[in-house]
DNA sequence: ACGGTGACGCTCA
DNA sequence: TTGAGCGCCACCG
């Protein structure tokens, strides 16, 4: 399994109305080190949130930095958050209250 | 093989 | 409370 295939598997865990972060993704592999090569793996994320393939769909836009901000998105930081409020999720000053909606694996 | 870079994280001043 | 510095792993030229 690669590393990449380790890292959308786990992203696809996180449920809807749930985010998660690249602190908890790499502690979840391997080490909390790990957490640039994650944005790696998703910086070339074969299913962007466009895609309407449920079953492969990466949702992306549900992974965050660890102090809650958003962090980058290829597909523009707006997207991203347009898809949280969709999902319900509250997002003040560009950040997510992680007390909330932290899906911890 | 090597060095640079990135959607990051931790430590310390 | 901030900001700078260093380290980390994977990917690409």
């Amino acid at each position: 399994m690669d590393f990449k295939q380790r890292v959308y598997q786990l992203v696809k865990k996180i449920p809807p109305g749930k985010v998660s972060t690249y602190k908890e993704i790499a502690r979840e592999m391997r080490n909390t080190k790990l957490g640039r090569a994650v944005g790696q793996a998703l910086r070339h994320n074969p299913y962007p949130f466009t895609t309407f393939n449920k079953e492969k769909q990466i949702p992306c836009h549900r992974v965050i930095n660890s102090n809650g901000s958003l962090g980058g998105f290829n597909q523009g930081v707006e997207q991203k958050i347009k898809l949280l409020n969709q999902e319900g999720i509250k997002i003040i000053n560009n950040k997510i209250d992680l007390d909330k909606y932290l899906f911890k694996f």
